[in-house]
DNA sequence: ATCCTCCCCTAC
DNA sequence: TAAGGTAGGGGAGGAT
């Protein structure tokens, strides 16, 4: 359910992107209006200004030099890069020359001068550059320019600086004069024909401006400016605010819905149809509430994808029998609870086959984003085959009679309708307009919810690394089933080499779910999500599209900035109007402080990967609620205050069953409030909508009587409608109300999200090493962090660092890593002790009251290897104990199991738990496809010598008692997993700690080496995984210092004992793989495994990064 | 600094 | 008639 913020305001389940991206492809871009315009004024304005020799890029490349990704980005641009260079150089002195900086009052402003001024541009550009502010000859599309000054424009300019904020030369200087920024919006520049809506910062309420050709004066802070062709045209019916009606076209903000002013007249039809008839309009309004469906399947599918993930696991996929627990329908309308996801096996599953033994290790990710195409309107039709090729929408109202007139909104529409330019979004009556014969079709909610889930059995029978993402849409990791289905390929036929077996998956699914469903989807495929999912804008409709890493900056470049997943309207405005910044490839040339200081810490992160067509996001396994809420923002029609209590009182309930159904309580409570705007009409222009308004928010705790959480309705509505009342509002003025439940908790009382409660967590923040300075700047952060020369040659002095001293915005990033999901968090302490170790533990043990967790004396081996570790621990946290006790509990075998299966229970137990887990679902999937023939695990490896004194590693993995089934609480998600599973004397451990890391690696190194054995290929494999995986973390600084210390460990371990072998561990140039020779020495089989370990590594540092990770 | 509250933004 | 819900991420700014 792709939705366009430019094209679509309401969520909509199909989107309008295909046409956005046919008309990038053949040259034309969604600004068309505007940056043609541009360029051709660029190039006027370069040859003018060149021998004043003062360039906007090069100001640009200048003002960023201290940032060293712009360096790389533009060096990745070859010759552009090297003239950039050049540039640079000469305009640096240029600057200086001009004049030395006074003041900082122009601090980051950037300014373009257009046309004649009064003072002279040469003055004005002295003034500027003399009080810190930047100059630009000229403006380019990737120009920064924050205000232009002028004091007239010409019409052409008017629409070309439209979304600029443009300024009279006065404001420079009343600036000087008064020793600091003065408000620009003061001095704006307004000329006739100006539209200045799109002008400004916070536009909502405060600058009522041109709405459209149909205001009127009443509503207009002023009124004499015109209106101008309106961007990002927005296609619903009924907006929020001023703003966003500015950008639809011919929609009157201030008339009256003319129906709805007639039958709010009639008596006792408001006490019939209305909120004010409670429960009843509350119930048909959920009904029948396309977005309210949408929410709750899509929580229903996550649980649904969850449970079928857990039997999966379990080797278990039978449908269960008695688990009630949450099948209790949540709220109204067409719920899904109470159905089950089963994988079915006799689908076409890619792994059919038991030759393969190994499955092969990855490297990289593949995701698929996998949705319908026009859901709805697919799903309508697929019993209605006489109207596919015709234009079909579906939409509330039947549009018969004054259907011209409707203010339904269209959910979906098919090609043939957006053939004649109808979007989803619109009203019945605009389409109508466009299309007089448009067919509608009403909504069906359970052919919706049949089709969703034949949509995801099939997606489960392909891989169980599912995220929903709506109910018609999902993501999917798919790399270890493309790995095996190359795998298998290969195996077959050799020589049937070069094919995207991605695509050739894609294809499979995309048949299979035709047959299944009698829909098309569209699969899109990358290497991260962000790629995943831009390119199934491009598969559609019904295809498949494959975009590949190397070509990702390219296809990115022309695509507007919403395209990217988390951009909205918002943001794509702010980046228009800060930066100057239209499309992803105009992203590539900012720099990240900029990014960072425009959007935030996150956004500009985001942003600023995603230019390069990056993304760390992983996919989310099924995560805890934070939140359970309930708002009605249609049909709210009040008379008087009972009316409204009575409301608060029943949404109060609502939300309280809603709680009951999941088995939560809460302990605070918000209201949020919408109510008409002083200016817009009594009745909205969409029928009983809630019209332009202001809206409002406030909370409270509530709590039962004993003082904790409550799920009581009485509590919940008493709360509510106190809450309301605080506000003094009239009633009447009432147009939208939700409620929202927060700080939940299961039914025992544990809360059941988050870190900061925690007391053990709490107390384990990080503490500055008081005798290290940090490295304050920004700029230097980033140099260590990201630049092309990023030199991870010496780790340790990072290792040394530590945390303190990290750049902030890494620190940030580590921090938010840590704070955020508990359930992945490792706890770091930046200025180790051997007593603040304990004392960490004893907090560890603190907080696992009922099932206490042996401290970990040092091994030996850390005692010994505490040279080389990074001077810092990582703890394993009580969540995450708990975890692995539950992730283990769900799919650990037994050793009888083990052996039906053809496993050696202790070669399987001395694996990583993520690759017991896949070996296991593996195994029991074979068995559970009668092949007789069982692979032998890792065959030849034979009894493992991998093996750790008792007492090497003490840290248990044993938590609280896993919960049963069902049970909220405990409900937690995939850990990240960057562990290492090994086995100890007492059973098995899992390392994630540096040193215990260090320590088995060594133990593993000089056991082999006394009886002069050869790595054993599981092994190598396990340890290789966990290296790919600590490279792979989004937390990515921490893994990968993780993975460097342990390489450069392990290769010093091989030094000890073969040092003069090493060579053997330099890959032949270009070779694929290291040679494997016939009769290889004990000494080459370490040293090649070492080297196809640092290789996979290196792939990634390389995918990354660009270039090789040292290990000096 | 850090937390809390009231927002806004985004997705479907 | 029409059914503009819901959850999560995150930021600004005041309270502590």
């Amino acid at each position: 359910m792709a939705s366009s913020q430019s094209t679509n305001f309401f969520g909509d389940e199909t989107d309008g992107f295909e046409d956005e991206l046919r008309e990038i492809k053949l040259g034309s871009r969604s600004n068309s209006a505007i940056l043609p315009l541009k360029r051709k004024h660029d190039d006027i304005e370069e040859e003018e200004e060149h021998e004043k020799d003062v360039d906007t890029h090069a100001m640009s490349t200048m003002r960023q030099k201290d940032d060293p990704e712009n360096v790389y980005g533009a060096s990745s641009f070859g010759g552009w890069g090297q003239y950039m260079q050049r540039k640079r150089a000469k305009l640096q002195i240029q600057n200086q020359d001009m004049t030395s900086v006074i003041s900082g009052i122009f601090k980051g402003i950037e300014i373009y001068i257009n046309g004649h001024t009064e003072p002279s541009v040469q003055t004005l550009r002295e003034l500027i550059v003399a009080h810190g502010g930047i100059f630009h000859a000229y403006l380019t599309k990737k120009g920064l320019v924050t205000h232009i000054v002028a004091m007239n424009l010409t019409p052409a300019k008017v629409k070309e600086f439209q979304r600029m904020k443009v300024v009279r030369p006065e404001w420079i200087l009343d600036s000087i004069k008064a020793g600091k920024l003065l408000p620009w919006i003061q001095y704006k520049l307004v000329m006739e024909n100006r539209i200045d809506a799109a002008q400004g910062t916070s536009v909502t309420q405060t600058t009522l401006s041109t709405y459209t050709q149909h205001s009127t004066p009443t509503l207009l802070k002023r009124v004499d400016q015109n209106p101008t062709v309106i961007k990002d045209p927005l296609y619903t019916t009924d907006p929020t605010t001023f703003e966003q009606a500015a950008r639809i076209p011919s929609y009157a903000v201030n008339k009256s819905n003319q129906a709805a002013q007639r039958l709010m007249a009639r008596p006792g039809w408001q006490e019939e149809h209305t909120a004010v008839s409670g429960s009843k309009f509350i119930d048909g309004y959920y009904q029948n509430s396309r977005l309210h469906h949408l929410s709750m399947w899509k929580a229903e599918l996550k649980d649904l994808v969850a449970k079928a993930r857990e039997r999966f696991e379990q080797g278990d996929d039978q449908p269960l029998l008695g688990d009630n627990e949450s099948t209790t329908p949540m709220g109204h309308g067409v719920s899904m609870m109470g159905a089950e996801l089963i994988k079915s096996w006799e689908a076409a599953s890619p792994t059919k086959k038991g030759k393969e033994t190994a499955t092969p290790s990855i490297v990289e990710r593949i995701y698929m984003h996998c949705d319908f195409d026009c859901f709805f309107v697919s799903a309508g039709l697929i019993d209605r085959p006489e109207l596919r090729g015709k234009p079909v929408v579906v939409c509330h109202s039947q549009g018969v009679g004054e259907g011209a007139a409707s203010t339904s909104e269209i959910a979906s529409s098919s090609y043939e309708a957006r053939s004649s330019g109808i979007r989803n979004g619109m009203s019945l009556g605009q389409a109508r307009q466009l299309c007089p014969e448009v067919i509608t079709l009403p909504y069906e909610f359970e052919k919706y919810k049949e089709l969703s889930l034949k949509f995801y059995t099939v997606l489960l029978s392909y891989s169980e690394e599912i995220q929903p993402v709506s109910v018609d849409e999902a993501l999917l990791d798919v790399s270890r089933v493309v790995a095996n289905l190359k795998y298998q390929a290969l195996a077959d036929d050799p020589s049937a080499k070069e094919m995207d077996y991605a695509v050739k998956l894609a294809e499979m699914i995309r048949t299979r779910m035709l047959e299944v469903t009698k829909c098309q989807v569209s699969i899109g495929i990358g290497e991260n999500l962000l790629l995943a999912r831009i390119a199934s804008r491009k598969a559609k409709p019904a295809s498949t599209y494959h975009l590949l890493a190397i070509d990702a900056p390219a296809f990115l470049a022309p695509l507007p900035l919403d395209m990217i997943w988390g951009v909205g309207y918002a943001n794509k405005r702010k980046a228009e109007e800060k930066l100057g910044v239209f499309t992803i490839g105009d992203l590539q040339s900012q720099s990240k402080s900029l990014l960072i200081k425009t959007f935030g810490p996150s956004m500009g992160e985001k942003l600023f990967k995603a230019a390069k067509g990056q993304d760390d996001t992983k996919l989310q396994p099924d995560q805890k609620r934070k939140s359970v809420s309930a708002e009605i923002n249609f049909g709210i029609r009040f008379r008087t205050n009972e009316h409204a209590e009575e409301f608060m009182r029943k949404l109060g309930a609502e939300v309280s069953s809603r709680l009951k159904a999941i088995s939560t309580k809460g302990r605070h409570l918000t209201l949020k409030i919408m109510k008409r705007h002083p200016e817009a009409p009594i009745e909205a222009p969409k029928f009983m909508g809630h019209g332009i308004c202001e809206t409002f928010s406030k909370s409270t705790s509530i709590s039962d009587l004993s003082g904790g959480a409550t799920d009581d309705a009485d509590v919940i509505g008493q709360a509510a409608w106190r809450l309301l009342e605080s506000f003094h509002f009239d009633p009447t003025e009432l147009r939208g109300l939700g409620l929202q439940v927060t700080k939940l908790e299961g039914k025992d009382g544990v809360p059941i999200d988050d870190d900061k409660r925690d007391p053990g967590q709490q107390r384990l923040e990080f503490r500055r090493s008081p005798t290290r300075p940090r490295l304050a700047s920004n700029a230097a952060g980033e140099l260590e962090r990201d630049a092309p020369m990023l030199d991870y040659q010496d780790l340790n002095s990072i290792d040394e660092g530590v945390l303190e001293s990290l750049p902030d915005d890494i620190r940030q990033e580590i921090i938010q890593q840590m704070t955020k999901s508990g359930a992945q968090t490792t706890v770091t302490e930046p200025v180790p002790t051997e007593d603040m170790v304990s004392e960490i533990q004893e907090i560890a043990v603190d907080i696992i009251p009922k099932s206490p967790v042996p401290k970990a004396p040092l091994t030996d081996a850390s005692h010994i290897t505490r040279q080389l570790r990074p001077k810092h621990k990582t703890v394993v946290s009580p969540e995450k104990q708990q975890l692995f006790a539950r992730q283990k509990d769900a799919f650990q075998p037994t050793d009888e199991e083990l052996a039906k299966l053809g496993l050696d229970p202790d070669v399987f137990f001395a694996l990583p738990p993520e690759l017991q887990k896949e070996q296991i679902i593996y195994e029991r999937n074979q068995r559970r496809q009668q092949i007789s023939e069982a692979p032998k695990f890792h065959g030849g490896a034979g009894k493992t010598p991998l093996s750790i004194a008792a007492g090497a590693l003490t840290r248990s993995p044993s938590g609280r008692p896993i919960s049963k089934r069902g049970d909220f609480n405990i409900k937690v998600s995939y850990p990240e997993k960057v562990s290492l599973a090994v086995k100890t004397g007492n059973g098995i451990s899992t390392l994630t700690e540096v040193g215990d890391i260090q320590a088995y690696v060594k133990r593993w190194v000089v056991s082999h080496q006394k009886k002069n054995l050869k790595p054993v290929t599981i092994d190598v494999e396990g340890l290789k995984s966990w290296l790919v995986r600590c490279m792979e973390m989004r937390d990515t600084d921490s893994g990968m210092e993780k993975a460097v210390v342990i390489l450069k460990w392990w290769r010093e371990l091989l030094r000890r004992s073969w040092a003069s072998e090493e060579s053997y561990a330099i890959p032949l140039q270009g070779a694929q793989c290291t040679p494997q020779k016939a009769e290889e020495s004990v000494a080459e089989a370490w040293w090649r495994a070492f080297a196809e370990s640092r290789r996979a590594v290196d792939a990634i540092f390389d995918k990354r990064f660009g270039g090789k990770l040292s290990l000096k």
